[in-house]
DNA sequence: GTCTATACAACGATAGAC
DNA sequence: GTCTATCGTTGTATAGAC
C-alpha cells in the first residue's frame, strides 16, 4: 500500500503533488509579503491557498506560528547566486569586472520583489518577533556579508587588492550598493531616470581606488 | 476677552498648554512607532493621549489620515544636526576629523529609537501609503544625501579631497555607515561587542583613501 | 468640544459533520 | 484531513447627552 503510493508519486515526475501544507505556505508567502503581518487575514490566505480556514489550523497552531515558519523557510538558500564559483574567476585585469559582477548579482537579489517584501515585513515585525529578526539576519544579511568578505579576502590573498580588513570591505561594498537607489525602491519611489549600472560602476570605481594595490 | 486669553497663555511661560490635537499626535507618535500601523488600535491611542476615542475623530477623519498627518509632521526638521555649520570648519589636517564628525552625527540621528521606529513603519507601510513613503523620503533620506553631498562638494572645492562626483560620494558614505551594524540595530539584534567608533573610523579611512587628493 | 455607550463589521480560532 | 458554519472578541467609527 505504502509502496504503491511511492510509485505513484515517483511517476508524477516533474509535477510533484503539492501538499496542502505547501500550498498554505506558498499562499502565505505571497499574501504576507504583499500586505504585511497584521493586515493579512486568514480568510484571504485560505482562499489563496485553495483550502478552508480550518485546514490551516490543522497544520499551524496560530497565525503567529505560520508567520514564523514562513520566514524561517523563506530565508533559506537565497544567497546561492552570489556564492557561485564563477565570481572567483578573474585575472588581474578583471578585478573591477569581478566586483561589478558581484555587485550586479547582489543588487538583483536584494531588489527582487520577494526580497523587498521580506525585508519590509521582517523589519516591521522584528520588535514584536525577535526570533524572526534573528533568523532573517542569519539567513539573509549575514550570508551576504560573508560572501562579500570571502570575495575580498580572496582578492587580497592573490595580491590583486590591498585590503587590510576584508570583512569591513564587504560590509562597505554592500552598504554602498544599498544607498539612495535602493532606498527609493524600498519606499516605492521611481528611480528618477538614474541608472543602476552607473551607480554600480561608480561604487566599484570608488572602492577600487581605496583598495588599489600599492605598486 | 481674546486679549485676556493671550495674556494667560503668555504667563504659562515654559509650559505651553498642549491642545488635545497635539496630545493626540504625540500619543500617536509613540504608539504607532512602537507597534506599527495595523497593530495599533484607537483605544490604546486614546488612553495614551488622555482623551476619548470620539475626540480623536473630531480632529482626524480616520486612522489612515491620522497616520499620514503624523508621518508628515514627524519627518520635518530632523536633519538640523547634520547641517550644522561647524561641520564645515576644518583645515587640511582635519579632513578625516570632519568626516568622522559628520558620520557620528549621522549615526546618532538614524539609530535613535524614534528614527528606527519611523523607518520601520514607513518601510512597512510604503506599499499601502505611497504618499507617506514619498513624504518620508523627501524629509528624511533626501536631506541626509543633500547634506552629505554639500559636505563633499565643499571639501572638493577647497582642494582637500579629489571627489569627481560629490553626490555619489555622499550616497556611498551614508551607505557605508548603514551597513552591518545598522542592520543589526534595525532588526533588534545586539552588536556582538563591535564598536561603532571603529566602524566609523574604518569607513572614513576607506573613503579618504578613495578620494585622497592626488599630489 | 468632550464624553459614554454602542452600532456594525472583521478577524482569529473552533465545533461538528463527513 | 477537510469542509461549512459559527462563536467570541476586538476594532473602527458614530450617536447622542452634556
Amino acid at each position: 500500500m505504502a509502496k504503491r503510493k511511492c510509485v505513484a508519486e515517483a511517476l508524477d515526475g516533474a509535477a510533484p503533488p503539492p501538499t496542502k501544507r505547501e500550498a498554505i505556505l506558498q499562499a502565505a508567502m505571497e499574501v504576507f509579503l504583499d500586505n504585511g503581518y497584521a493586515a493579512t487575514n486568514m480568510d484571504t490566505l485560505a482562499a489563496r491557498a485553495g483550502v478552508s480556514k480550518a485546514t490551516i489550523y490543522v497544520y499551524f497552531k496560530s497565525k503567529d506560528e505560520l508567520f514564523g515558519e514562513l520566514i524561517r523557510q523563506r530565508c533559506e538558500s537565497c544567497f546561492g547566486p552570489i556564492e557561485a564559483p564563477d565570481l572567483l574567476a578573474y585575472d588581474e585585469a578583471g578585478v573591477k569586472t569581478a566586483m561589478t559582477r558581484l555587485a550586479r548579482r547582489f543588487w538583483d537579489l536584494v531588489t527582487s520583489p520577494e526580497a523587498l517584501g521580506a525585508y519590509r515585513i521582517v523589519v516591521a515585525e522584528a520588535p514584536r518577533f525577535p526570533e524572526v529578526g534573528k533568523a532573517f539576519y542569519v539567513a539573509g544579511p549575514a550570508q551576504g556579508y560573508r560572501a562579500a568578505t570571502r570575495f575580498f579576502a580572496d582578492l587580497a590573498q592573490r595580491g590583486l587588492l590591498d585590503v587590510p580588513d576584508p570583512r569591513s570591505a564587504g560590509e562597505f561594498f554592500i552598504g554602498m550598493l544599498r544607498s539612495d537607489l535602493y532606498s527609493k525602491r524600498l519606499l516605492g519611489l521611481d528611480d528618477d531616470g538614474r541608472s543602476v549600472d552607473a551607480m554600480i560602476d561608480s561604487a566599484v570605481e570608488v572602492l577600487y581606488r581605496a583598495y588599489a594595490p600599492r605598486r
